[in-house]
DNA sequence: CATACGTCCTGCCAGC
DNA sequence: TGCTGGCAGGACGTAT
Protein backbone atom coordinates (compact mmCIF):
# COMPACT_ATOMS: atom_id res chain seq x y z
CA UNK A 1 0.00 0.00 0.00
CA UNK A 2 2.30 2.94 -1.26
CA UNK A 3 1.06 5.79 -0.03
CA UNK A 4 2.84 9.10 -0.64
CA UNK A 5 6.14 8.59 2.08
CA UNK A 6 6.36 4.96 -0.07
CA UNK A 7 6.13 6.80 -3.67
CA UNK A 8 8.51 9.63 -1.91
CA UNK A 9 10.88 6.92 -1.14
CA UNK A 10 11.02 4.98 -4.05
CA UNK A 11 11.76 8.38 -6.05
CA UNK A 12 14.72 9.39 -3.92
CA UNK A 13 15.94 5.94 -4.28
CA UNK A 14 15.81 6.00 -7.53
CA UNK A 15 17.55 9.70 -8.07
CA UNK A 16 20.64 8.29 -7.48
CA UNK A 17 20.76 6.21 -10.74
CA UNK A 18 17.92 6.58 -13.07
CA UNK A 19 18.48 10.41 -14.32
CA UNK A 20 20.44 9.87 -17.37
CA UNK A 21 20.05 6.25 -18.64
CA UNK A 22 18.91 5.82 -21.77
CA UNK A 23 15.79 2.49 -22.34
CA UNK A 24 18.02 0.03 -24.88
CA UNK A 25 15.19 -2.41 -24.41
CA UNK A 26 11.95 -3.57 -23.00
CA UNK A 27 10.79 -6.48 -21.37
CA UNK A 28 7.55 -7.31 -21.01
CA UNK A 29 6.71 -9.75 -18.57
CA UNK A 30 2.76 -8.74 -17.38
CA UNK A 31 1.46 -6.81 -20.22
CA UNK A 32 -1.77 -5.74 -17.90
CA UNK A 33 -0.18 -3.15 -15.88
CA UNK A 34 0.62 -1.51 -19.24
CA UNK A 35 -2.15 0.82 -19.34
CA UNK A 36 -2.11 1.65 -23.42
CA UNK A 37 -0.92 -2.14 -24.12
CA UNK A 38 2.76 -3.73 -24.46
CA UNK A 39 3.04 -1.92 -28.26
CA UNK A 40 2.27 1.45 -27.64
CA UNK A 41 4.54 1.26 -24.52
CA UNK A 42 7.47 -0.09 -25.89
CA UNK A 43 7.38 2.34 -28.92
CA UNK A 44 6.78 5.35 -26.68
CA UNK A 45 10.16 4.36 -24.12
CA UNK A 46 12.57 2.63 -25.94
CA UNK A 47 15.48 4.60 -26.54
CA UNK A 48 14.63 7.26 -24.66
CA UNK A 49 16.55 8.97 -22.03
CA UNK A 50 15.26 9.45 -18.30
CA UNK A 51 15.93 12.90 -16.71
CA UNK A 52 14.22 13.76 -13.38
CA UNK A 53 12.24 11.66 -10.94
CA UNK A 54 9.30 13.35 -9.35
CA UNK A 55 6.06 12.54 -7.27
CA UNK A 56 2.70 12.99 -7.71
CA UNK A 57 0.16 11.94 -4.67
CA UNK A 58 1.39 8.47 -4.65
CA UNK A 59 2.27 8.21 -7.97
CA UNK A 60 6.12 7.97 -9.21
CA UNK A 61 6.71 10.01 -12.38
CA UNK A 62 9.80 9.18 -14.74
CA UNK A 63 10.06 12.07 -17.21
CA UNK A 64 11.84 11.06 -20.37
CA UNK A 65 13.07 13.34 -22.92
CA UNK A 66 11.23 15.28 -25.22
CA UNK A 67 8.75 16.05 -22.43
CA UNK A 68 7.18 12.83 -21.83
CA UNK A 69 6.56 11.29 -18.70
CA UNK A 70 6.03 7.97 -17.13
CA UNK A 71 3.16 7.81 -14.86
CA UNK A 72 3.55 4.86 -12.22
CA UNK A 73 0.67 4.10 -10.23
CA UNK A 74 1.88 1.82 -7.63
CA UNK A 75 -1.37 0.50 -6.38
CA UNK A 76 -1.23 -1.72 -3.96
CA UNK A 77 2.18 -3.95 -4.45
CA UNK A 78 4.14 -1.98 -6.76
CA UNK A 79 7.76 -0.54 -6.71
CA UNK A 80 10.26 0.16 -8.74
CA UNK A 81 13.47 -1.29 -8.43
CA UNK A 82 16.99 -0.64 -9.67
CA UNK A 83 19.11 -3.58 -10.80
CA UNK A 84 21.44 -4.14 -9.50
CA UNK A 85 19.74 -3.57 -6.21
CA UNK A 86 21.24 -0.22 -4.14
CA UNK A 87 21.86 -0.85 -0.54
CA UNK A 88 18.97 -2.15 1.61
CA UNK A 89 16.93 -2.48 -1.13
CA UNK A 90 14.54 -5.63 -1.78
CA UNK A 91 15.28 -7.76 -4.92
CA UNK A 92 12.00 -8.21 -7.51
CA UNK A 93 10.26 -10.85 -6.57
CA UNK A 94 7.13 -10.51 -9.56
CA UNK A 95 8.82 -8.57 -11.83
CA UNK A 96 6.17 -6.74 -14.28
CA UNK A 97 8.42 -4.66 -16.83
CA UNK A 98 12.17 -4.41 -17.00
CA UNK A 99 13.35 -1.40 -18.39
CA UNK A 100 16.81 -2.52 -19.72
CA UNK A 101 18.81 0.76 -19.36
CA UNK A 102 22.38 1.36 -21.09
CA UNK A 103 23.66 0.82 -17.90
CA UNK A 104 22.00 -2.11 -15.43
CA UNK A 105 18.12 -2.35 -15.36
CA UNK A 106 14.68 -0.81 -13.86
CA UNK A 107 12.25 -3.64 -12.57
CA UNK A 108 8.72 -2.59 -12.32
CA UNK A 109 7.80 -5.27 -9.62
CA UNK A 110 3.93 -5.92 -8.55
CA UNK A 111 3.26 -9.12 -6.98
CA UNK A 112 -0.91 -8.05 -7.49
CA UNK A 113 -0.96 -6.03 -10.64
CA UNK A 114 -3.14 -3.63 -9.27
CA UNK A 115 -0.61 -0.76 -10.30
CA UNK A 116 -0.41 0.63 -13.77
CA UNK A 117 2.15 2.48 -15.96
CA UNK A 118 1.13 5.05 -18.34
CA UNK A 119 3.29 7.20 -20.72
CA UNK A 120 1.84 10.80 -21.49
CA UNK A 121 2.81 13.76 -23.30
CA UNK A 122 2.85 17.16 -21.63
CA UNK A 123 -0.65 17.90 -22.31
CA UNK A 124 -1.94 14.57 -20.75
CA UNK A 125 0.10 14.93 -18.05
CA UNK A 126 -0.68 18.61 -16.76
CA UNK A 127 -4.79 17.21 -17.28
CA UNK A 128 -4.03 14.01 -15.41
CA UNK A 129 -2.00 15.94 -12.45
CA UNK A 130 -5.18 18.71 -12.55
CA UNK A 131 -7.39 15.98 -11.74
CA UNK A 132 -5.61 15.13 -8.47
CA UNK A 133 -5.91 17.30 -5.12
CA UNK A 134 -3.29 19.35 -3.71
CA UNK A 135 0.06 17.93 -2.46
CA UNK A 136 -0.49 17.45 1.39
CA UNK A 137 3.14 18.80 2.29
CA UNK A 138 3.19 21.53 -0.20
CA UNK A 139 3.24 25.31 1.71
CA UNK A 140 -0.30 25.75 0.00
CA UNK A 141 -1.87 22.83 1.65
CA UNK A 142 -3.28 24.83 4.81
CA UNK A 143 -5.68 24.53 7.08
CA UNK A 144 -8.16 26.46 5.06
CA UNK A 145 -7.19 24.17 1.26
CA UNK A 146 -7.97 20.78 4.22
CA UNK A 147 -11.06 22.54 4.86
CA UNK A 148 -12.03 22.62 1.13
CA UNK A 149 -11.39 19.68 0.69
CA UNK A 150 -13.03 18.12 2.89
CA UNK A 151 -16.49 20.55 1.92
CA UNK A 152 -19.96 20.29 3.44
CA UNK A 153 -19.69 16.36 2.74
CA UNK A 154 -21.92 13.84 4.16
CA UNK A 155 -19.29 11.93 3.36
CA UNK A 156 -16.77 10.10 5.77
CA UNK A 157 -13.76 12.19 6.73
CA UNK A 158 -11.78 8.57 6.49
CA UNK A 159 -13.58 7.90 2.81
CA UNK A 160 -12.66 11.61 1.94
CA UNK A 161 -9.23 11.66 2.88
CA UNK A 162 -8.97 8.54 0.52
CA UNK A 163 -10.21 10.61 -2.33
CA UNK A 164 -7.18 11.61 -4.52
CA UNK A 165 -9.24 13.89 -6.74
CA UNK A 166 -9.95 15.72 -2.94
CA UNK A 167 -6.15 15.51 -1.26
CA UNK A 168 -3.49 13.86 -3.28
CA UNK A 169 -1.48 10.85 -1.78
CA UNK A 170 -3.15 9.58 1.46
CA UNK A 171 -3.95 6.29 1.51
CA UNK A 172 -5.94 3.98 4.47
CA UNK A 173 -3.03 3.56 6.82
CA UNK A 174 -2.22 7.29 6.87
CA UNK A 175 -6.28 8.47 6.71
CA UNK A 176 -6.58 6.47 9.81
CA UNK A 177 -3.39 7.45 11.91
CA UNK A 178 -3.93 11.14 11.14
CA UNK A 179 -7.79 10.50 12.14
CA UNK A 180 -6.37 9.43 15.21
CA UNK A 181 -3.59 11.85 16.10
CA UNK A 182 -6.08 14.36 15.85
CA UNK A 183 -8.51 12.41 18.16
CA UNK A 184 -11.22 12.30 14.97
CA UNK A 185 -13.77 9.26 14.49
CA UNK A 186 -12.87 7.65 11.15
CA UNK A 187 -16.50 7.80 10.09
CA UNK A 188 -17.76 11.46 11.13
CA UNK A 189 -19.21 13.78 8.22
CA UNK A 190 -16.71 16.05 6.75
CA UNK A 191 -19.46 18.94 7.36
CA UNK A 192 -19.82 17.86 11.28
CA UNK A 193 -16.00 18.57 11.64
CA UNK A 194 -15.81 22.17 13.71
CA UNK A 195 -13.17 24.36 12.63
CA UNK A 196 -10.61 23.35 15.55
CA UNK A 197 -10.45 19.73 14.23
CA UNK A 198 -10.23 20.39 10.71
CA UNK A 199 -6.91 22.30 12.11
CA UNK A 200 -5.90 19.29 14.09
CA UNK A 201 -6.65 17.06 11.06
CA UNK A 202 -4.37 19.58 9.09
CA UNK A 203 -1.64 19.18 11.62
CA UNK A 204 -1.55 15.77 12.16
CA UNK A 205 -2.22 14.41 8.65
CA UNK A 206 1.14 16.66 7.74
CA UNK A 207 2.90 15.35 11.23
CA UNK A 208 2.33 11.71 10.22
CA UNK A 209 2.92 11.83 6.28
CA UNK A 210 6.74 13.49 7.29
CA UNK A 211 7.57 10.88 9.89
CA UNK A 212 6.51 8.45 7.64
CA UNK A 213 8.82 9.79 5.51
CA UNK A 214 11.41 10.31 7.63
CA UNK A 215 11.23 6.39 8.59
CA UNK A 216 11.33 5.95 4.67
CA UNK A 217 7.48 4.66 4.68
CA UNK A 218 5.91 2.19 6.41
CA UNK A 219 6.19 -1.99 5.11
CA UNK A 220 3.01 -3.44 6.63
CA UNK A 221 3.99 -6.96 6.22
CA UNK A 222 6.72 -8.21 5.09
CA UNK A 223 6.05 -10.26 2.77
CA UNK A 224 7.76 -9.44 -0.39
CA UNK A 225 5.71 -6.15 -0.80
CA UNK A 226 5.57 -2.30 -1.73
CA UNK A 227 8.04 0.34 -1.19
CA UNK A 228 11.72 -1.22 -2.58
CA UNK A 229 13.51 -0.01 0.86
CA UNK A 230 11.52 -1.81 4.03
CA UNK A 231 10.44 1.32 5.79
CA UNK A 232 10.94 1.20 9.51
CA UNK A 233 7.47 3.51 10.17
CA UNK A 234 5.22 0.13 10.71
CA UNK A 235 6.30 -0.05 14.49
CA UNK A 236 4.90 3.49 15.14
CA UNK A 237 1.28 2.92 13.86
CA UNK A 238 -0.40 3.77 16.78
CA UNK A 239 -4.01 2.66 15.93
CA UNK A 240 -3.68 1.32 12.19
CA UNK A 241 -4.07 -2.88 12.49
CA UNK A 242 -3.67 -2.17 15.75
CA UNK A 243 -7.63 -3.46 16.44
CA UNK A 244 -7.95 -5.44 20.19
CA UNK A 245 -4.52 -3.42 21.28
CA UNK A 246 -4.66 -0.80 23.93
CA UNK A 247 -4.80 2.65 22.70
CA UNK A 248 -1.84 4.40 23.36
CA UNK A 249 -3.75 7.57 24.89
CA UNK A 250 -6.04 6.09 27.26
CA UNK A 251 -5.57 2.27 26.92
CA UNK A 252 -8.83 1.60 26.14
CA UNK A 253 -9.18 -1.33 23.01
CA UNK A 254 -8.46 0.19 19.36
CA UNK A 255 -11.83 -1.30 17.43
CA UNK A 256 -11.91 -1.80 14.05
CA UNK A 257 -14.64 -0.91 11.47
CA UNK A 258 -15.50 -1.65 8.29
CA UNK A 259 -17.01 0.96 6.31
CA UNK A 260 -17.34 1.57 2.53
CA UNK A 261 -15.52 -1.71 1.96
CA UNK A 262 -12.54 -0.66 4.13
CA UNK A 263 -11.07 -1.25 7.51
CA UNK A 264 -11.16 1.77 9.95
CA UNK A 265 -9.31 1.58 13.25
CA UNK A 266 -9.57 4.16 16.31
CA UNK A 267 -10.21 4.51 19.61
CA UNK A 268 -13.74 4.58 20.31
CA UNK A 269 -13.31 7.01 23.70
CA UNK A 270 -10.29 9.07 22.01
CA UNK A 271 -12.27 9.41 18.83
CA UNK A 272 -16.03 9.95 19.94
CA UNK A 273 -18.87 9.03 16.80
CA UNK A 274 -20.62 11.90 18.14
CA UNK A 275 -18.81 15.09 18.07
CA UNK A 276 -19.00 16.51 21.70
CA UNK A 277 -17.31 19.96 20.08
CA UNK A 278 -19.56 22.54 19.03
CA UNK A 279 -21.75 22.00 16.17
CA UNK A 280 -20.60 22.94 12.73
CA UNK A 281 -20.72 26.62 11.54
CA UNK A 282 -20.51 27.85 15.17
CA UNK A 283 -16.99 27.47 16.26
C1' DC B 1 -23.22 15.38 -8.73
C1' DA B 2 -22.67 12.19 -5.09
C1' DT B 3 -22.57 7.80 -3.32
C1' DA B 4 -22.28 2.71 -3.45
C1' DC B 5 -20.60 -1.43 -5.03
C1' DG B 6 -18.26 -4.90 -8.01
C1' DT B 7 -13.87 -5.88 -10.21
C1' DC B 8 -9.10 -6.73 -10.69
C1' DC B 9 -5.00 -9.89 -8.34
C1' DT B 10 -2.12 -12.83 -5.28
C1' DG B 11 -0.41 -14.13 -0.79
C1' DC B 12 -1.41 -15.02 3.69
C1' DC B 13 -3.70 -17.10 7.43
C1' DA B 14 -7.54 -18.86 10.22
C1' DG B 15 -10.22 -22.73 10.43
C1' DC B 16 -11.48 -27.28 9.55
C1' DT C 1 -1.00 -31.91 7.84
C1' DG C 2 -3.03 -30.04 3.90
C1' DC C 3 -6.53 -27.71 1.81
C1' DT C 4 -9.94 -23.94 1.30
C1' DG C 5 -12.25 -19.78 1.75
C1' DG C 6 -12.05 -15.19 3.25
C1' DC C 7 -9.59 -11.10 3.47
C1' DA C 8 -6.55 -7.19 2.19
C1' DG C 9 -7.38 -2.70 -0.76
C1' DG C 10 -6.35 1.65 -4.78
C1' DA C 11 -8.65 3.08 -8.53
C1' DC C 12 -11.88 2.67 -11.94
C1' DG C 13 -16.24 1.43 -14.19
C1' DT C 14 -21.05 0.97 -13.78
C1' DA C 15 -25.38 1.59 -11.34
C1' DT C 16 -28.56 4.13 -8.46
Amino acid sequence: MPELPEAETIVRGLRASLPGRTVRELRVLRADVLADGPEAFRKAVTGRCFGAVERRGKNVVLLLDEDRRIVVNLGMTGSLLPDPPEEGSEAPTHPAVIFALDEGRLVYDDVRRFGRLEVMGAEAFRAWSAGLGPEPLADEFTTGALGEALGASRSAVRDRLLDQARVAGVGNIYANEALFRARIHPGRPCRSLSTDEVRRLHASLRAVLRSALDAGGTTIRDYRNADGQAGSFGPRLLAYGRDGGPCPRCQDSIRRAVFTSRSAFFCPHCQPEASDEAPPGTA
